[in-house]
DNA sequence: CTGTATCCGTGTTGATACTG
DNA sequence: CAGTATCAACACGGATACAG
């Protein structure tokens, strides 16, 4: 095939960063695996945009590089999954760096799609310890985008986010990414949300709503 | 002209920081401008490969994006730099994050050309202060890539390194960004490089020495 | 239904030559 | 020195066709 690669012809760590993973789209498709195993489809139906056969390009690169693997799930799913290596995993502060980074850009446009992995992505990049301390908060908040299930547990330790089951939780937040995102980042009142059928917030109101304040956005630059 | 630029549909903040900074050789350009303003040939000289049209093009969209100012310099100088904006000055964590993470890369390259900018930001990502404080170590070591000249600081509040007068150092290293580094990451002892001309120790050398073991490099993956 | 391979129009990249 | 012009090679994205 392509024994050619285009590569930089640099020592330095960075540039052998960007020989991995500078490929268009192959950070994006790294994101979309930070959160477990998925599938061929559901990866591209995340990544507005991309080919078919540019995924297929993508992971067969990080393949060979040995930062995503994949795995056959066992008989009777018997599909094929994609996962990240344990190095590949490593990558995560590369994502959140490169967002805290942009969040303070003047040219981003919040009203574009936004996957559920950015949303998990996001929120443990963006929380802020000082104000969850401030608020002596503490919970276990539900995140619902359909069709999956994450809770975040806010407790002095600081913040995590894993899926799980969401019974128990002190307050729920279902709807998409998006909408739950305009909650959280755009500042959106709940009320606004509900209205249009887009949000539904379940358990302890009060408690979801200091929920949203605890992941503050930079100033934007410029 | 392109008015059609090629962006990821995407809110996310890692999307809409490769939207800026994704397309090829614009993170080492400003790489190089991490330091200091720079001029249009020391750039292109420092990345070996990139041609005059890529480098204009990259410019004009970081400078576009707010990342990368150029400035005229007064007379009797009257020669045009490009220097970083603070909020792309802000950007180096994304540098050694991704720095640190590639070093663990089996496929990494060591043999490659090196600029000074990627000595210098390599040895702020991987200065350990833990082994600093366990020697008990304080100096202040010159670094002389030429024709620049840096003082490396290592003191109980860690390490820094600028442009700077060289005189009353502890102790320096003069030659290649490369020989340097081969001193520094590679581990090739002193001797063997003065005998090959291509290092000179000043100084302290025990403290040179101790110097060099101060920035570890993380275990290969898989 | 899930992926992979092939073709093709278009835009991006890279090398050389050239201009102010 | 600091770029621009030109052109060839390649990568991307879309559509479609194919394989398990």
């Amino acid at each position: 095939m392509e024994r050619t690669k285009r590569r930089y012809l640099d020592a330095c760590g960075t540039a052998h960063a960007l020989d991995l993973i500078g490929e268009r789209w192959a950070l994006l498709v790294m994101r979309e695996l930070m959160l477990g195993p998925r599938r061929f489809s559901d990866i591209k139906a995340s990544l507005p945009g991309i080919s078919a056969n540019v995924l297929t390009q993508r992971l067969e690169g990080l393949e060979a590089a040995g930062i995503v693997a994949r795995r056959e799930l066992p008989p009777p799913a018997s599909v094929r999954v994609y996962e990240l290596t344990p190095w590949g995993l490593e990558a995560e502060p590369i994502l959140s760096v490169m967002g805290r980074w942009a969040a303070r850009s003047p040219l981003h446009d919040p009203t574009l799609p936004f996957s559920t992995a950015s949303l998990v992505l996001s929120l443990r990049t963006m929380f802020s310890a000082e104000r969850a301390e401030a608020e002596g908060f503490r919970a276990r908040i539900a995140l619902l985008p359909p069709p999956d299930a994450f809770v975040a547990e806010v407790s002095p330790e600081g913040l995590t986010i894993e899926r799980g089951d969401p019974s128990g939780a002190t307050a729920s937040l279902a709807g998409s990414a998006e909408s739950i995102a305009a909650a959280i980042h755009g500042g959106v009142p709940f009320e606004a949300l509900e209205s249009e059928g887009v949000l539904a917030v379940g358990g302890d109101r009060a408690a979801a709503a200091t929920f949203t304040t605890l992941f503050p956005l930079p100033p934007k630059a410029g």
